[in-house]
RNA sequence: GGUUCGGUAGUUCAGUUGGUUAGAAUGCCGCCCUGUCACGGCGGAGGUCGCGGGUUCGAGUCCCGUCCGUACCGCCA
């Protein structure tokens, strides 16, 4: 036996007992006549004490150990003169009788601490060394933690977990696929699943009536902070559904993963906002409503003044930071320069600052007048103090820029505060984007989408205008989830296909199984999927996801611990038929 | 594909307008220390300044290229 009790759990209550703990060596403490070493499991840290008077030759032994060498100890529980009450068990010491070294360590390259000496790069090349850190391993067991209460959550309302395959075929429409050649399939491949979206409308249509799966989706796209090549979501589909019992049931999962997980008791019904809204007020599909800083739309406010810049464009608009007209020019200049970098794209800034006295003093005082500038705070709702921010140009990249600038002052305000969670329900998304570039229609959210059955008829019209049954849930400007009431209708799927500009054949090669499926009698169903990882870093307050992660891929999609992808022998190439043929440009 | 910031000791970083022998902290090694818990004290080892080229009497520092990392844009139904 290695161990009675875990590195965690002794008290002042085990006073005297007899115990044996194993666990790595944290940290030792040589004061001379006695030695100090701090043992470590996941459960905690426990010190033990070494002391020459009582046993020099174990003592001698103690000193030798090195970080992180694997030790056994025997001894007994005994109550500190000096307590330490920073930890769990720091009222309590072992004083050891027995020290057996159970594996050495080399020195590790960075130290393995909560304050850790490492940078992102040394600690994913030695991440089984990272995951031993409190707060990396704190983030793995609060994934844990929500992907077993939502197991529980939603068992609890008939829900099934069902697995789905990982080896399926490639579907052009979406992200771009990670792709595997099939050895006994000369020059064929299979694909790495995107979602498992095909294959759970399937299963309601087989019946399953309430599906989930928390499911590992691939996607061949660049990553980002919050953004990984595999990740996993919470999947789920219901059958026999409108979309209000789907907002519901999941609101339900949410409240429950809060209270469960956060203790955190959410009350309030989720807020609904329409895409339109959330555009016009926030600039975005996924506003953070921590705070409120909405838009005013200004174009007719401030033409016919000779402002060319604003009366060259289609879109003016602003936000009122509350309180900031006392801004330097420093700060002003600051995020002006946010908002002209070549990510954000603006031209330019405009500031009115409503002054204490209350006038009004702005960067286009040339154009406009005492009242012109009046007028426009008063849209603003502006007080004295306020600073109002103005961009202009073309519509939706200024509305992009603005929602940016909106958040970057919100955080600047310190409105962005982590411990406060605004969730939100976006609504009525458009069933089709247009691209100017290929010159037509793509599924905002995905073909398999049902219109608004209030909208069929512009479907015929004005594509561009039917909102979709589709549905984000947005948490504090993250998109956590999304989804919709699916098309049960193989009529409507065709029809939807053909806007896509799908050719009957095409759409039969792809999606043939899932058409023949809904003539065996579809049921109406709709779901919605959650990004795991999002959710994970969202309740660990972190701004990655990759630390939620246990063995996640760098920018460059590279496991800088195993040094993958690599390349293959090529006995494995001539298997699968391959022959690797690299493009220079 | 593009933009940003970065690459100097095992690690995290500093290094001024180009100037003599490249520093700090931490870690590591040795010695001292009987109540530490960020222990303390003394001493020591440790560097291809990412790589290649250029400018210069002289480059960690300036220029060009390149590789790597990072955040972002494009992309991500």
């Amino acid at each position: 036996m290695y161990r009675t009790h875990t590195c965690g759990e002794l008290r002042l209550s085990d006073t005297g007992k007899s115990i044996k703990l194993s666990g790595w060596v944290q940290k030792s403490r040589k004061m001379g006549g006695m030695t100090f070493i701090d043992i470590r499991d996941r459960y905690g840290v426990t010190q033990l004490v070494f002391n020459q008077d009582v046993n020099a030759e174990l003592c001698d032994q103690a000193n030798k150990l090195g970080r992180e060498f694997v030790i056994q100890i025997m001894g007994e529980v005994a109550e500190r003169t000096n307590k330490n009450l920073n930890i769990p068990t720091g009222e309590v010491e072992i004083l050891v009788s027995s020290l057996q070294i159970l594996n050495e360590s080399q020195t590790p390259p960075f130290t393995i601490e909560d304050n850790t000496d490492g940078g992102d790069d040394i600690r994913m090349k030695y991440r089984y060394l990272d995951l031993r850190r409190n707060n990396v391993r704190a983030n793995i067991m609060l994934r844990h933690q929500i992907a077993f209460e939502t197991r529980r959550y939603l068992d609890q309302i008939g829900f099934l977990e069902v697995e789905t395959p990982i080896l399926i075929g490639s579907t052009p429409e979406g992200a771009r696929d990670f792709v595997v050649p099939s050895r006994m399939n000369a020059g064929e491949f299979y694909a790495l699943p995107q979602s498992p979206q095909l294959f759970k409308q399937l299963l309601m249509v087989s019946g399953f009536d309430r599906y989930f799966q928390i499911a590992k989706c691939f996607r061949d796209e660049d990553l980002r902070a919050d953004r990984q090549p595999e990740f996993t979501q919470i999947d789920c589909e219901m059958s026999f559904v409108d979309q209000e019992e789907i907002l519901d049931t999941f609101e339900g999962m949410m409240k429950h993963l809060f209270k469960f997980v956060k203790d955190m008791d959410m009350n309030e019904a989720f807020p609904r906002m329409t895409w339109q809204d959330a555009m016009q007020y926030y600039g975005s599909d996924k506003p953070d409503i921590r705070f409120d800083m909405k838009f005013v739309e200004l174009k007719e406010a401030v033409s016919g003044r000779d402002f060319v810049v604003f009366d060259s464009v289609p879109y003016v608009a602003g936000i009122c930071a509350k309180n900031c007209a006392s801004y330097t020019r420093k700060q002003i200049d600051e995020l002006t320069d946010f908002v002209k970098r070549p990510q954000i794209g603006a031209k330019g800034l405009v500031n009115i600052r409503c002054e204490m006295d209350g006038t009004f003093k702005s960067s286009v005082d040339k154009f406009y007048s005492a009242d012109d500038l009046k007028t426009i705070a008063a849209m603003f709702k502006a007080e004295a103090g306020d600073l109002i921010l103005i961009l202009a140009g073309d519509k939706r990249k200024t509305q992009k820029a603005l929602g940016e600038l909106r958040l970057e002052v919100g955080a600047r305000l310190g409105f962005r505060n982590k411990d406060i969670y605004a969730p939100l329900w976006i609504i009525d998304f458009p069933l089709f984007e247009w691209d100017e570039e290929t010159q037509r229609y793509y599924a905002t959210h995905h073909p398999f989408t049902s219109p608004n059955f209030d909208d069929l008829p512009l479907l015929d019209t004005d594509p561009g205008q039917v909102r979709a049954t589709a549905y984000d849930m947005v948490i504090n400007g993250v998109e956590l989830g999304g989804g919709s009431i699916r098309i049960h209708d193989s009529a409507l799927q065709n029809r939807m296909f053909e806007l896509l500009g799908f050719t009957p054949e095409k759409a039969q090669t792809q999606f043939g199984f899932l058409m023949s499926a809904f003539q065996y009698g579809a049921p109406p169903h709709g779901g919605l999927a959650f990004g795991l990882d999002r959710l994970v870093s969202l309740f660990a307050g972190l701004d990655s996801i990759r630390d939620c992660i246990a063995f996640p891929k760098n920018n460059s999609g590279r496991d800088v611990m195993m040094d993958a992808p690599s390349t293959i022998d090529q006995s494995q190439l001539d298997e699968l038929n391959l022959v690797i043929s690299i493009n220079d440009k």
